[in-house]
RNA sequence: GGGGAGAUUCCCGAGUGGCCAAAGGGAACAGACUGUAAAUCUGUCGGCUCCGCCUUCGGAGGUUCGAAUCCUCCUCUCCCCA
């Protein structure tokens, strides 16, 4: 068994605040004692199906719990799904109906396995027991809360503050979240930096529960591609985990060489003091950025496909932007008709580009090219029955033929 | 229940009768450059049979030669009073 120093010195990497230490270490005390592994609750809410890179940072924390030997519950929020979690949010959020909720978590629980190991993960729906919940069940629960203290958090003051709407059932949201730690006798919850609310109440409802409160565990949130924003699928800024190696791949590289250190920070399996190395090489230009870009893309690449994936999204990404080759996996289609068809016409039909009128600003702008030739004439006229190769920007690619 | 404010193109946010497909910013896309799809600069950013036409400014009507802008009703939101 490991002792509590060497666990707390794993849990605590990389986490923003613990609270409370003293509690944590000595529940590890307790835990090891009594061989009775800690509940480690996480909770996610059902609500976008696609699994990304922001998530994972919470997903890493939970698999090093569970190579612990502690008991790490995946607590699927379908109940509070059809609410929506207000954290974070600068407008109410649409509640679900049952049915996407339902589906939205199985798709959820494939993927989380690529992080955690499914058989040692335990996994709950808090419906489990709010179905059970009854009106005055709901009431008494209201009743453990006011107003003013819910409303002190971050995301309501500021919604008042900018005379936004806040629903009414917005504000059950972190008491049944705190009322899930209640139910499952949770000893530790994770969360993001900005669940650090919801984790408190948690702690205080356990409390009028005559529990122990639990202890809480934030970590920090992860930047999407925009290095603004936190990653998230509605922004459309994410990394998803199911993306394909070239896809990943290709992601990573495009974003800033500012937020690639926080991703080696947030993501990478490198110690601090490697990472730190790194960017002392790089930003002495004793190395080019470019390379620990690579090493971070190929990293993470290994992670959630393989070695091998990794290295052959590489060798792509040099050959086609180092070298200005053709990728490999150009999608094909057959030809059309006998009659011709304006370049417009064919870029829409193929959904390279939005509408017509988007194709002909891309040809004005010389981004168009066909066999290798730029396409200058918004008219351009393509025969039936040829083959051709399209391509558009520096990534979007057609193969025409005639087969 | 009473009084006031507001809903604008992907997002934020100007615009209060024609000069508005609608300022500015962000995102996105393209071009140049480059170490890469970074940074920077430039351009584009409703649709179409594209130098012209069509459809947008919460919804439905109306006034007007002409409305995102004025009027009426409706839906939703915020604030103040009770």
């Amino acid at each position: 068994m490991i002792s509590v120093q060497e666990q707390f010195q794993i849990i605590q990497r990389g986490v923003t605040e613990i609270i409370d230490e003293k509690d944590l270490k000595r529940r590890l005390e307790k835990s090891i004692k009594s061989g009775k592994p800690l509940r480690v609750k996480a909770g996610f809410d059902p609500t976008s199906p696609d699994l990304h890179l922001g998530h994972t940072v919470l997903l890493q924390k939970m698999k090093q719990f569970q190579d612990l030997g502690h008991e790490v519950v995946f607590l699927i929020g379908d109940f509070t799904g059809m609410i929506g979690d207000p954290t974070g949010k600068s407008e109410t959020r649409k509640s679900l109906t049952r049915e996407e909720v339902a589906v939205n978590a199985k798709t959820y629980l494939e993927q989380v396995y690529k992080i955690l190991d499914k058989d040692k993960t335990v996994v709950m729906f808090n419906s489990e027991w709010m179905n059970k919940f009854t009106s005055t069940d709901m009431i008494n629960l209201a009743a453990q809360y006011t107003v003013a203290r819910m409303i002190e958090r971050d995301d309501f003051q500021k919604r008042l503050a900018n005379h936004l709407p806040v629903s009414i059932h917005e504000l059950l949201y972190p008491l049944i979240q705190g009322y899930d730690s209640v139910a499952m006798k949770a000893d530790i919850e994770l969360g993001g930096t900005d669940q650090k609310f919801n984790l408190l109440v948690g702690r205080d409802l356990q409390r009028n529960h005559q529990m122990e409160p639990q202890v809480i565990l934030t970590l920090p949130l992860l930047e999407g591609t925009d290095g603004v924003q936190k990653m998230s699928k509605s922004l459309g800024n994410s990394i998803d985990v199911l993306a394909t190696p070239h896809e990943m791949f290709g992601k990573i590289m495009s974003i800033s060489d500012d937020l690639m250190w926080r991703y080696y920070e947030l993501l990478s399996a490198l110690d601090e003091s490697e990472v730190q190395a790194l960017r002392q090489k790089a930003e002495q230009g004793a190395m080019n950025p470019k390379e620990a870009k690579i090493q971070l893309a190929g990293e993470l690449v290994a992670r959630y496909h393989s070695q091998e994936w990794a290295e052959k999204a590489r060798q792509e990404f040099d050959s086609v932007f180092k070298n200005k080759n053709m990728p490999k996996d150009i999608p094909v289609q057959k030809t059309w008709g006998a009659e011709s068809k304006s370049i417009c016409t064919v870029l829409k039909e193929a959904e390279l580009c939005s509408s017509t009128s988007d194709a002909r600003r891309l040809v004005q702008q010389g981004a168009v090219s066909l066999d290798g030739e730029k396409v200058a004439d918004v008219n351009f006229q393509l025969n039936g029955n040829q083959a051709y190769l399209i391509k558009v920007g520096k990534k979007r690619f057609l193969q025409i033929t005639t087969d």
